[in-house]
DNA sequence: CCCCAAAATGCATACGTATGCATTTTGACG
DNA sequence: CGTCAAAATGCATACGTATGCATTTTGGGG
């Protein structure tokens, strides 16, 4: 059986017509009547043919493809983030190479593939980059983008939430709920996300005089299960626990309820992601929604404007979202 | 800014050697002398040299990309799926094109991208192909392979947990615990998975002179929840509710839940995958475990074969899987 | 019917790599 | 030191497409 690759040339013998013609009927905005395009798409069908990606970026250096890494973590939260970035490049006219990371840094031989296949940009959810896999990028003009997290020390845009606000209008919510003994449990200490969640809880709390208790967890439901259970056991029990994100605050639920307290009477509960599961009656949290759609669009937007024209300041890009109240929090 | 693509022939030059030997170097078993194929490397490192995937794509025929075609679902499942392919492809040394899909079949234009990329082979998870499409990939020579998911008027592999005899154990052990009285959720109806499972549960409980009630669900949350309610408020209350899958049980959960029914006293749930989510306290759910290791496993497997001689004949690969007994089911 | 600008098309080349074949280098042995 | 097979390297070309430039065709006005 062999190798069957129809190309450019035949449908040009079919159509009578040249190569340089097939190629212009299959590039937008060349000139080609209307007559011979026809003829072309006809000869094309017939045979079956579809431009070979390879060679045409070859020749143009333009892959139109965007290098996705993410890292594996037990957070749908970044399920549907993937399916909407996949959708949303597409709309673009981009096609997505996935890479799944186990460590928490995205590693050089990862980056790697990218350059491989001369991905036009890259979108980081969820990971770090080391400030030298950035420059590594940039100096092979690939712009980065990080979705759900920033550094000050990398130089690259970034598209978040404002976490830090977003943690102080928490921390004012369950104040004016009458609250006065609160906790957090952290996500993983060196993400951005769980540090700006954390300090905006914490000062807007500390500038009442407030001193909230602070757990370590990880972002992972058994590490919050365990941080909640040591909280919930202390002598002096909060009255709220504050998760990093939604995993977080539903394994401190569930550890409420291995303990036998009842929510939100004994213990108050509040999430951030508004994932799907927050909304189930099993848990009904309240929680933090980010505008996720928003984000991606952001995101979007802000990678194809950097591949235009390279070189950009790098800023992060913050919106805002909102407080969704449900059961987990007395109203 | 210019476009600095730094190719073999730079590499060569300071090198002091030719393209080709430079190639060679990048190329594993080839005939390079160890001393120069060190001078090479160490030019190559200087300049920040990496092979162009496009070019070498192009020559050899030979992408080493795989399409990853998956259905927009709330299922954790499928994401931990995701993870695991991108690892298991990679340590083969292939790249991942991801395409995520809304509608339950994949349309031409989705698969036009793996054709224009070259793709050596595409995995369907969660998703459907119609026959059409799947000649397409085969006349093009581009083996396909389903995970979790297979039919008989598709001819092409598959790979997926042996849902009938899992839905017959399923039965027999409810039968055991002494449960009369069943229900299934199903899934979405035009899936095998659903209809495996339906089946095998069904045709054990009838030879024992017992019909389960059927109601319909969508492999969804909140279709399960629905399907549920229907189910406990009949007159004639199940004793046993097994859901199509952990997602359809765990709505079934909290109906019951809503309806102040204990779990398992007055109503015992199973459901199937062993999501990780099966495992919290709150659910504690007893379901059947898919060997998804084993699955992946052998669906990089298979398909790497098939590429390799291409048109053997498709089969389904059956993989068993085991019970996971939790607290939803009396013990 | 002719003329000429504009539109359409063809020709030739370049993109960066792999590889068959020719040529040179290596090194073991006589 | 000479010989010669084997190993290493270089040369030239091919992969399939896009595009600048040259050439041909088109069509409208005189």
């Amino acid at each position: 059986m062999k190798k069957k690759s129809v190309n450019a040339m035949e449908v040009a013998k079919l159509a009578n017509v040249s190569q340089s013609t097939v190629s212009r009927v299959f590039t937008p905005g060349s000139n080609v009547s209307e007559k011979t395009k026809r003829k072309v798409k006809e000869a094309a069908t017939t045979l079956g043919y579809r431009p070979n990606a390879f060679a045409r970026g070859l020749i143009m250096n333009k892959s139109n493809m965007i290098g996705l890494a993410m890292k594996d973590i037990q957070n749908p939260f970044y399920h549907e983030v993937l399916g909407k970035f996949s959708k949303g490049l597409r709309e673009k006219g981009y096609h997505v190479l996935f890479v799944y990371t186990e460590n928490d840094e995205i590693q050089q031989d990862e980056i790697a593939q990218f350059l491989e296949y001369n991905v036009e940009g890259v979108i980081v959810t969820d990971a770090f980059l080391s400030s030298n896999v950035v420059s590594h990028l940039h100096e092979n003009n690939i712009p980065v983008i990080l979705f759900n997290r920033y550094s000050k020390d990398i130089p690259c845009h970034s598209v978040s939430c404002d976490n830090y606000k977003a943690g102080k209008r928490i921390g004012e919510f369950l104040l004016d709920q009458g609250y006065s003994k609160l906790a957090f449990i952290t996500g993983r200490k060196n993400t951005s996300t769980s540090q700006d969640r954390q300090r905006g809880f914490c000062e807007l709390l500390q500038s009442k005089g407030i001193n909230p208790v602070i757990e370590e967890g990880d972002y992972t439901y058994d590490g919050a299960y365990e941080a909640a259970l040591k909280l919930l056991t202390r002598e002096d029990r909060p009255e709220v626990i504050f998760g990093a994100n939604d995993i977080t605050a539903l394994g401190a639920i569930d550890a409420a309820k291995t303990l036998n307290l009842s929510i939100p009477e004994d213990i108050a509960i509040v999430g951030f992601d508004n994932i799907q599961m927050a909304s189930w009656p099993s848990y009904s949290l309240t929680t933090w929604e980010q505008p996720v759609d928003e984000m991606i669009e952001l995101t979007i937007n802000t990678l194809l404007i950097e591949m235009d024209q390279k070189g950009s300041d790098s800023k992060p890009t913050l919106v805002s979202g909102r407080l969704i109240e449900r059961n987990t929090t007395k109203s």
